[in-house]
DNA sequence: AATGTGATCAACCGCCCCCAT
DNA sequence: GATGGGGGCGGTTGATCACAT
């Protein structure tokens, strides 16, 4: 006996969300709140699943979600992370304030499982998987398309996850941590996050920045009653203003003076 | 310029958990 | 304790983009 679906699907909007159907949800949660998901597309004028409506708030327009291009740190974090908590993406996120779990998942999958495969470490139990002769013969592989310092790198990472008496786990995960520091030292990798976190202090009416500590002061502080949305902390501390501002206590109700221009 | 291939990521699906009854 | 509903989560898919040939 199945579960009945969450909502009649009959005549219910799929796929990309429209520009429109953003506003209106967007509008209707800043004006309202979320008291229900299933109620939500109804009230808001939505021809949508109340979970496709929650995924897109969640995924795509929180106001506080950080877009963006992931720091080295921020992988790090990821890795060691895993390790301890595996595939509990909504856990991990939990760590990372402005990140979903959509998107840890999908950077995961898509870019960190490489990573690790590649240093002959299985990206599920954060292991060796192969018998040496079998990493290198992959490390190579993947050389063959790097560039020189990638390269160097990455054999230097390899060498000291091979040398390593037991292979115990733990050890590995130093190994790749330290040297992945190392990297990032070395300027052999920038991140673009200052180049694409959008301004969003200048969103706000009333806010003050403080460009000497790098933080923003939203003057506009009425009681968090509209929506009930908790901030997590930040395990990393990163010297960055906007993530000083996702950190911050939100008071949401400056968001339903944007209107229809908030996009 | 056209086509092929791989990477990325938004969105969906279905299951599970929690809570109210 | 059993049941049902809503929300949350993780796995997966498919559209789109970027790059290579």
């Amino acid at each position: 006996m199945g579960r009945q679906p969450c909502c009649d699907k009959v005549g219910l909007k799929r796929g990309p969300w429209t520009i429109e159907e953003d506003n209106k949800l967007m509008n209707f949660i800043l004006n309202n709140g979320i008291q229900c998901w299933r109620l939500v597309p109804k009230l808001a004028g939505l021809m949508r699943c109340g979970k496709s409506c929650r995924l897109r708030w969640i995924n795509y327009l929180r106001p506080d979600l950080k877009r963006g291009a992931w720091t080295e740190a921020e992988e790090d974090m990821i890795i060691e992370l895993h390790s301890r908590l595996g595939n509990r993406w909504s856990k991990i996120a939990a760590h990372f304030p402005g990140r979903t779990d959509n998107e840890i998942k999908n950077h995961w999958n898509t870019k960190i499982k490489k990573k690790l495969k590649f240093l002959g470490l299985d990206p599920l139990t954060h292991k060796p998987i192969d018998q040496p002769e079998n990493c290198v013969s992959k490390s190579e592989e993947f050389l063959d398309n790097s560039s020189l310092g990638e390269q160097e790198v990455l054999m230097l990472e390899l060498q000291e996850t091979l040398q390593s008496e037991d292979f115990q786990t733990q050890q590995n995960k130093k190994n790749l941590n330290t040297n992945l520091h190392e990297q990032r030292s070395t300027g052999t990798s920038s991140s673009s996050l200052d180049e694409e976190k959008p301004n969003l202090a200048s969103m706000f009416n009333e806010t003050r920045e403080f460009p000497e500590t790098g933080s923003i002061e939203i003057q506009n502080s009425e009681p968090l009653d509209a929506i009930s949305y908790i901030v997590g902390t930040n395990d990393i501390q990163l010297e960055d203003p906007f993530q000083n501002w996702i950190d911050s206590p939100l008071p949401w109700d400056v968001f339903s003076s944007l209107g229809e221009n908030f996009l």
